[in-house]
DNA sequence: ACTATTTACGCAAACGTTTTCGTATATTGT
DNA sequence: ACAATATACGAAAACGTTTGCGTAAATAGT
């Protein structure tokens, strides 16, 4: 199919749009292009006349500086990866919110890739970014990966890093975390102030950092109120929660003790979910039979029945701070002299789930 | 603070990641830049010899074509953008991680915009993805877009557009969208079936396809159960019930009427979960004093009291498929000869909310 | 054995910027 | 009036690729 060209159409819907360049300016105005480069980007060196000429002609045919040729002349994309777990997450996608927020603001791209809790997975999306040239990473890392070397190499080979919740021990750069400790204990702290005596935890994969440091403030909340801590309460999930058959089993086993758990305290977001499916299933009646609170950002979780009590983690926030600091990080010409660790705190939202 | 250089480490922790260039492979194997290039691309110029060798130092020192001198290199950016209400939902989410997954597979990148539902935020994000010259854009347009003059332009000027779920009336290109008359119509029937006889409509704004379309399906499915339709049931939120109060007014005022509705249909993920908000909040029992039916995406719909019937959009794979739509277009060379407009069908999950 | 073709490679331009350096003209100082 | 200094601009290189064109050597054709 051929289209014949009318007045000033393009021949074909597809063809390139053709962008204005500086060569334009410059030949419209009789000018070099050094000059217009310069008095755009309002140089010293140009008279005041000759710049509001060139800025006139410019914005009147809509004239933006092409950003790839930028990013090559200046050796940087523009970009920053993200790694999470997964996208479709509340928390995540919160925290994706804050982390475009201020990327676009100040002129980045953010790449988002996700692992599924995969080490396989987040090694393949690593090199992705790197290979992307990327200007830095911001990182959660899964809950699969227990060898760092991948990270370290390339921040070794000058690729700067943010660690984002879930933090790599010994990766000298900023981080981004949660008060897991303060929001485990308040939580806890919660379901005992409501009756609950025997309280199990279902965490996370058990060496993440976010997973010990929530099992230290169960256990501290425990010891405070002169509960002795019981080893056989505590469950982990390889998968955080995402697949339903692990939480199924691990929730199976706490429940089939001769001293069987009044309450549970759920450390992460499908953790929470997928206990109450597993209450729904087996027509265990929360709270009356089993109390519940747990990580959850769902913004849905007061909805729920009985409405769910939870730690809420304010990740809008987090992920807009670990864009700063990882753009910061791109844009310093000098190493930082000290690394910021910045320590959200929790948000406790009591709701009816805990309450007996 | 200055840190002396050991054997091979970097000055500065911030210091540019140096990858390697073709310049590297050239000077190392003594041939010129061209044919290293060109034995990397496979090309018939070379012989196998020079090829083999050049690919062995070129994996060696792992070497990798730099994405932004190809780019502009090729005038392209190899990006794409999308400009959707809000990453923070259940069914945009997915629908991203659809277009993540095949983007990524062909090499682009994505940058995600909001509009939040505001015409001017989706203006402002239209111009911001013109000027990162990205090389197509996917568009659900917010619920307050009445005029579309910002799109044409952009499409007019060669830049390829895909329209998803909420389809620009009078845009020439491909479409993804969803079965709405169906998808309402079942829900309705659904309703219907369960003996609810006053059916009222919660739906966005009234000037997007997708409304009138699910409009249409609920009008006929009352019609075809004999039932007269009535214009005082139906109210439409300008916000597409993002928020609250407006959603407020719209149900205070069907439930104010002296022929008050028996159930409700919403049209939208937000319209759903804020009717049950209301529900909750007035202590009005669903479905016994209210069925409901609606759309949503929300994987934990089955969790809530009384477990949520729904109509579920397939969010990822019109994501996938969006994206697959884009990316032909913009590598096609020609113009296609006619447009697809994918229709998705809906899945009907029927559970207890719409069961009386 | 001489021309015609193929093979395998190098040179240089191009993509659109920014920036270093050089310089003609205008301004200042004495 | 003459040197010194500002002022305002242009030429060209650079960022890292890809590719059109040119060409020497090798091969094939007669």
């Amino acid at each position: 199919m051929i289209i014949f060209k009318r007045e000033g159409a393009p021949i074909f819907q597809s063809m390139k749009y053709e962008a204005a360049k500086l060569k334009d300016i410059s030949k419209a105005l009789g000018l070099s292009a050094s000059t217009i480069s310069r008095a755009l980007n309002d140089s010293y060196e140009i008279s005041e006349k000759t710049k509001i000429l060139v800025r006139e002609y410019a914005s009147k045919i809509n004239y933006r500086p092409n950003p790839v040729a930028v990013n090559l002349r200046e050796k940087r994309s523009r970009s920053i990866g993200v790694i999470i777990a997964e996208i479709a997450n509340s928390f995540f996608s919160q925290m994706i919110n804050g982390v475009e927020s201020v990327a676009k603001s100040k002129g980045y791209n953010v790449i988002i890739t996700q692992s599924l809790e995969s080490y396989n997975l987040e090694l393949n999306n690593l090199n992705f970014l790197a290979s992307s040239s990327v200007d830095g990473c911001l990182i959660s890392v899964s809950t699969e990966t227990e060898n760092f070397d991948h990270i370290f190499q390339l921040h070794k080979k000058g690729l700067p890093f943010v660690c984002f919740d879930r933090i790599v021990e010994g990766l000298k750069t900023h981080k981004v975390s949660f008060d897991n400790y303060k929001g485990a204990y308040e939580a806890t702290g919660e379901l005992l102030n409501n009756g609950f005596k025997r309280i199990a935890m279902l965490g996370n994969a058990g060496h993440l950092s976010i997973t010990q440091e929530r099992l230290s403030g169960y256990k501290k909340a425990l010891e405070d109120a002169g509960i002795l801590f019981d080893k056989s309460l505590v469950r982990y999930c390889m998968h955080g929660g995402m697949i339903y058959d692990e939480v199924k089993q691990a929730i199976d086993q706490l429940l089939r003790q001769r001293k069987k758990p009044d309450a549970f305290f759920a450390a992460s977001d499908k953790l929470t979910t997928n206990i109450i499916r597993y209450c729904n299933n087996r027509k265990i009646h929360i709270p009356d039979e089993l109390g519940l609170i747990g990580f959850s950002n769902l913004d849905i979780a007061d909805l729920l029945s009985p409405s769910l009590s939870v730690i809420r983690q304010p990740a809008f926030e987090m992920g807009k701070s670990a864009a700063e600091l990882l753009i910061k990080l791109i844009e310093s010409k000098r190493p930082p002299v000290d690394f910021e660790n910045k320590v959200f705190p929790p948000e406790l939202l009591i709701r009816k789930s805990s309450v007996k």
